[in-house]
RNA sequence: GCCCGCUUAGCUCAGCGGUUAGAGCAUCUGGCUGUUAACCAGAGGGUCGCAGGUUCGAAUCCUGCAGCGGGCGCCA
C-alpha cells in the first residue's frame, strides 16, 4: 500500500474537471475518488473514477506489475474511495484524451459488492429515493445538484445585479399568511400531556412563544413590510405546507423565491418575472451544457430544444377573461368548467401552454373570488391584478400579484373573508402610513428545477425530500 | 382527500391457472495481449410484498392490509 511519496504532494490540479480543463500531461499527480466502474483484464486493469467535480471519469490504468492483480479484485469495487497516483498520459488513439497511469493506491473506504446497493447499471429513480443518502454517487443527482447549485447562485445574482436586497424573512411565525395552507405547529408542550384550561383550551402560556406557533408557508408578508423600506427585496429560503398532496409536485419542504418590489404595479412584475425566468434558462444553458447534455440523453429528449426555445419565445399574455373565451371556443371536451368565474384546472392550463400557445403563457386578471385577500382589486371591481406563468411540462410555476395598498379595500376584503384583524394589525400599519402601490411574485425553486433538468418529480431535485409519510 | 396502477433474484424485468419460477446485469470462480456500462465459460443467489380465501392445483383468480408510483383536487 503506502502513502505517495513527497514529490507528489503540492498538487495543483485536484479534481477531475481540473485535469480535463487543463491536462498536466506527463505529469505525475495525485486524484482522489470512487470507483465507478472496473474492468480487469490480463496485464492490465482499468478504473473509471469519478469525483463529483463532473460528470466525466477518469479512466486510471493499473498494471498488474505494479499492483497485484488479486488486491485490484479484492478492493477495487464500485463505490470504493481511494486516492491514486501515478502519470498522466495522452491516448489520442483511445475514447478518453487521457488516462492516468497508476504507481500505487491507497484504499480509504471499500464498497461490500454484496451489499452495496449502486452499481455500474442505471437504477430507477424510485430506488435510488430509498436510497437518498446514496443518491449523489450517481451522475443523475450530480448533474441536478450541481444544476440546483448554479440556479441558485444565478437568482441571487439576478436580483443583486438589480439592486434588490436579499432579506431573511423568518422561518417560525405566529400566523398563517394567506388564511388557508395547512400549517406545521411548532411547540415546546409535551404532547404527552398538553396543559389545558379549565375549558379545554390549550394553555399556550406554558408554551414557548406563550402563544401558538408555525412554520412559515410563506415570506410574503414580512417581504411587504421590509420592501416597504428597501423598495426592492427578495427572499430565497425553505417554506413548509402540511398539505397531504400525494402528487410530483409537492413537498412538505420547499425552497421559495419571493420578490417584492415597491412602486411596481402588475405590468412591471410581468416583465421581470418573464426576464428572470429567462435569465435562469441562459444561466443554466451556459454553465450547464455537460449536464444538460446528459440528462437530455438520459431523461427528457426535448429537454435542451424547449430551453432554447423557451429562453427565446415571448410569453404569451392572457387575460383571465380571454384565457376563458379561449377554452371555450377551443371545442374540447374539459372535464371541469369554462364558465367565468371558474379556477383554471390543470386541464384548461396544460391546453393554453402546450397546445393553444405552445410557449410559456401568463394569465393575468382573475376573478376576485378565487384569489387571495391581499391582492389588488381592478377598476372593473370584479377581477384582482393576480398573474400566474404557466410552464410546459409544469404546469404553475410562478405565482403573483400586485398587492392592494388601499387600507379601506384591503380592510374590507379581510372582513370579507373572515380574517383575524388582531393578527394583521402590522400588515394593516402599511397602510396607515406612507402606503404605496407594490407587488411581487413567489416561485418554487423545484418546479424551476424540473424544467430545467427534465426531471418529473420534485423529490428528484432535492436531495432529502420531505412529503406526506416519507422523509428521504 | 378521491380515483387508478404496480409489488417476482442485489438491480431492471419476463412469466398471467398446470412439471423443479426464468433472462440480462451485478456477485463469485476460471479464462482473455489495453478494456470503454469490455468480452467468453461456469457457479451461487427466490418463503413470487404480507395475511386470508377460491381451486385437484395459485407467482398467476378473489378479499383485506402495507409499501411504492401515477391521475385529480389544493398550490409553488
Amino acid at each position: 500500500m503506502g502513502k505517495p511519496p513527497g514529490l507528489y504532494a503540492p498538487l495543483v490540479r485536484e479534481t477531475i474537471a481540473d485535469l480535463y480543463r487543463n491536462p498536466p500531461l506527463e505529469e505525475r499527480l495525485t486524484v482522489k475518488g470512487w470507483v465507478r466502474t472496473r474492468r480487469t483484464t490480463r496485464k492490465v486493469s482499468f478504473v473509471e473514477l469519478q469525483d463529483g467535480s463532473t460528470l466525466k471519469a477518469l479512466q486510471v490504468v493499473l498494471p498488474h506489475e505494479g499492483i497485484s492483480a488479486e488486491r485490484i479484485e479484492k478492493e477495487l469495487h464500485t463505490g470504493a474511495g481511494l486516492a491514486v497516483w501515478g502519470t498522466l498520459k495522452a491516448t489520442p488513439d483511445r475514447p478518453q484524451p487521457f488516462e492516468l497511469v497508476a504507481e500505487g493506491y491507497e484504499l480509504y473506504g471499500p464498497a461490500d459488492p454484496e451489499t452495496y446497493p449502486l452499481q455500474k447499471k442505471a437504477h430507477s429513480l424510485e430506488f435510488l429515493r430509498e436510497i437518498a443518502h446514496l443518491r449523489a454517487r450517481t451522475r443523475t443527482f450530480q448533474a441536478v445538484f450541481r444544476i440546483r447549485s448554479g440556479v441558485s447562485f444565478a437568482i441571487h445574482q439576478y436580483f443583486q445585479e438589480r439592486g434588490f436586497v436579499y432579506v431573511h424573512t423568518p422561518i417560525l411565525t405566529p400566523s398563517d399568511c394567506e388564511g388557508a395552507g395547512q400549517l406545521f405547529q411548532v411547540t415546546t408542550l409535551p404532547l404527552q400531556n398538553v396543559p389545558k384550561h379549565p375549558d379545554g383550551r390549550v394553555a399556550y402560556e406554558e408554551d414557548f412563544f406563550k402563544r401558538p406557533a408555525y412554520l412559515t408557508v410563506s415570506g410574503q408578508l414580512e417581504g411587504e413590510m421590509l420592501a416597504m423600506g428597501l423598495s426592492k427585496i427578495y427572499t430565497f429560503g425553505p417554506t413548509f405546507r402540511a398539505e397531504p398532496s400525494h402528487t410530483p409536485r409537492h413537498l412538505a419542504e420547499f425552497w421559495m423565491i419571493e420578490p417584492e418590489m415597491a412602486f411596481y404595479d402588475l405590468a412591471m412584475t410581468m416583465d421581470l418575472a418573464e426576464d428572470f425566468l429567462k435569465y435562469l434558462i441562459r444561466h443554466t444553458l451556459r454553465h450547464f451544457a455537460e449536464e444538460l447534455a446528459f440528462l437530455t440523453e438520459r431523461y427528457e429528449p426535448s429537454l435542451l430544444a424547449e430551453l432554447e426555445n423557451t429562453k427565446e419565445s415571448a410569453f404569451l399574455r392572457l387575460s383571465y377573461t380571454e384565457a376563458i373565451e379561449i377554452l371555450q371556443k377551443s371545442g374540447k371536451n374539459f372535464q371541469f368548467s369554462t364558465e367565468w368565474g371558474s379556477d383554471l384546472q390543470a386541464e384548461h392550463e396544460r391546453y393554453l401552454v402546450e397546445e393553444y400557445a405552445q410557449r410559456p403563457v401568463i394569465v393575468y386578471n382573475y376573478p376576485k373570488a378565487i384569489k387571495a385577500f391581499y391582492m389588488r382589486e381592478n377598476e372593473d371591481g370584479r377581477t384582482v391584478a393576480a398573474f400566474d406563468v404557466l410552464f410546459p411540462r409544469i404546469g404553475e410555476i410562478i405565482g403573483g400579484s400586485q398587492r392592494e395598498e388601499r387600507y379601506d379595500k384591503l380592510l374590507q376584503r379581510m372582513q370579507e373573508v373572515g380574517l383575524d384583524l388582531f393578527a394583521y394589525e402590522h400588515y394593516l400599519d402599511l397602510r396607515r402610513y406612507g402606503s404605496v402601490p407594490h407587488s411581487g411574485f413567489g416561485l418554487g425553486l423545484e418546479r424551476l428545477l424540473l424544467f430545467l433538468t427534465g426531471m418529473t418529480n420534485v423529490r428528484d431535485v432535492i436531495p432529502f425530500f420531505r412529503t406526506t409519510d416519507q422523509m428521504a
